[in-house]
RNA sequence: GGGACCGUGGGUUAGCCUGGUAUACUUCGGGCCUUGGGUGCCCGCGACCGCGGUUCAAAUCCGCGCGGUCCCA
């Protein structure tokens, strides 16, 4: 029994090895499988369908928020890519080059788009004559290349991966902020209100900005190992794209002007979290509003009752999904309970209801939550409502535990051998004063691999950078004793 | 970027040290059985990561690739 259970289930530990741990949850709960290329996957179509989830939702609001969608080829000739030097430089290394169509040398060699400023800029300048153009919102769904030679972990590190880049240009750069804090709104929204993921939302430090961009804003997350994961990114591109795609218009005194323009997006590195956060040892746990299935009715019968069981397993089944739950009858006559409540535990179904003789006979139903196993019986009549209360519930329980986790794992310190202790012991965050001076971070991150991944931003929720939050008067860095005008989060990153 | 480990049917694995017909479980397909936490039985399909070398003979030894995992930066 244990043995078959090792063959079929998680065989890795998630507090031990981490890393094993999520390549099995993802390959045995059907996601995704490896490429036969390095750096690749193939998404399975339960993977898929988390993408399509998160895809939805966020297509959503940014129509909501005047956004158009678009498509631009994956091609960008190299005299594009050449255009804007910090481009150029930031993605050089892990650009693919397309050299030869079909048996013939290319005059031009053909970048695989890394990202999509070069050739998206351009075409926003042809469509940009005047103010009255302003704000240009576009978005495409898509996927870029970036051929790092990292290791492979699925939606966490792919040379390819899916994603949206939206881009935009604006008259003035208080149009621009307001862009960037509204995208970066949505993200954080997404992470908490669909994938049950509490974060952080901050700016980056300079030297870790998006390659040309005056300011790049993140929501951070935390991952289990203590890890801070780069959820989404927002960009104020202030007129350097503009500058060099020549995007500019005629105000309403007809004086010709360079727009600012914001780049923002969000990869399926927001599922790797997704995942990572919430599974546990018995395979994986996701929160109803994603989840493919989200509710299992799983019949357990008897020679003599299985007519009735079956019956009444699928008038609730029907029941659910006319009220557009999305639920799967598991009617499998060559599986017995037991086999199937294992495998949905695996598959991340949130909630499972069990329906055998007792439940028929006294029409009721018992429910079961993927997360903790806490069961519960409720009547047959208002299994709709008793559903819906439960999807509420396990997500509310999901989120909470990321919560608690994330507010008990930023921590401060007082000198620099703390910072690299404390991210050494616990994880997590560590948010101490700091006076800006790129050299400090460099110090800590020489001697354990953190580095600052946020600095916390007081939202004045408009149309500008943002105060960032700052220390009481007269506060020291913590690392070189100048005065300390901002704090920084340190943390270990992937 | 540096180091360590690993690669055998779809999944897990034995065999490798000491070269000679490749082991078992599981999944999957078919049949029987029939269900409150991975039931049991029968039959079947299915594999040595690639290339080169050594050898009468390579899953096994050697080299180089490719791929994966972990640790450190």
């Amino acid at each position: 029994m244990s043995d078959q259970s090792q063959e079929l289930g998680i065989t890795e530990s998630k507090a031990h090895r981490p890393g094993e741990w999520y390549a099995e949850v993802v390959r045995k709960a059907g996601l995704a499988d490896y490429a036969p290329m390095g750096g690749f996957i193939v998404t399975k179509p339960r993977g898929y369908a988390l993408w399509e989830a998160l895809q939805g939702t966020l297509d959503g609001w940014f129509k909501d928020t005047g956004v158009s969608n678009v498509y631009f080829p994956m091609f960008i000739p190299e005299s594009y890519l050449e255009r804007e030097k910090d481009i150029v430089e930031g993605f050089d290394p892990e650009v693919a080059w397309v050299t030869q169509g079909g048996h013939d040398e290319l005059e031009e060699r053909l970048a695989v788009r890394p990202t999509s400023e070069s050739i998206i800029a351009p075409y926003m300048a042809q469509w940009v004559r005047s103010h009255r153009d302003l704000p240009l919102r576009l978005n495409q769904w898509c996927s870029v290349v970036r051929w790092e030679a990292t290791d492979t972990k699925p939606f966490f590190r792919t040379k390819e991966f899916m994603w949206q880049e939206g881009h935009t240009a604006h008259e003035t750069s208080e149009d621009a902020w307001a862009e960037v804090w509204t995208r970066l709104g949505q993200y954080e929204r997404a992470f908490e209100e669909l994938l049950a993921i509490p974060v952080l939302r901050g700016k980056k430090p300079d030297h870790d900005k998006f390659p040309g961009a005056d300011t790049t804003t993140t929501v951070e997350a935390l991952m289990p190992d203590g890890k801070s994961v780069q959820g989404a990114t927002s960009h104020h591109l202030g007129q350097s794209f503009a500058e060099a795609f020549d995007i500019t218009f005629a105000d309403e005194e007809e004086v010709e002007r360079t727009a600012y323009t914001t780049s923002w997006g969000l990869s399926w590195r927001a599922l790797g979290a997704l995942i990572m956060t919430h599974s546990d040892d018995q395979g994986l746990v996701l929160p109803p509003t994603v989840a493919p299935t989200q509710v299992v009715v799983v019949p357990i019968w008897q020679e003599d009752t299985r007519e009735a069981v079956l019956e009444y397993a699928d008038g609730i089944a029907t029941a659910l999904e006319d009220a557009d739950v999305r639920v799967e009858l598991d009617d499998r006559d060559e599986r017995n309970p037991g086999f199937k409540f294992n495998e949905h535990e695996l598959n991340g179904v949130p909630l499972r209801i069990e329906v055998g003789p007792n439940e028929v006979d006294d029409r009721e139903v018992t429910l079961v939550h993927r997360p903790d196993n806490e069961r519960a019986v409720a009547g047959r009549a208002d299994v709709a409502e008793t559903v819906e209360t439960h999807l509420e519930t396990i997500y509310a329980k999901l989120y909470a535990a990321a919560e608690e986790r994330l507010e008990e794992n930023v921590r401060t310190a007082d000198s620099p051998e703390e910072i690299m202790g404390t991210v050494g012991r616990y994880g997590g965050y560590v948010k101490v004063p700091w006076c800006g001076d790129p050299a400090d971070e460099e110090e800590i991150k020489e001697k354990v691999s953190a580095e600052i991944v946020m600095q916390p931003v007081v939202d004045d929720g408009g149309r500008s950078a943002g105060e960032p939050e700052r220390p009481p008067e007269g506060t020291e860095c913590v690392i070189c004793g100048e005065p300390a005008d901002q704090y920084a989060y340190f943390a270990k990153s992937y």
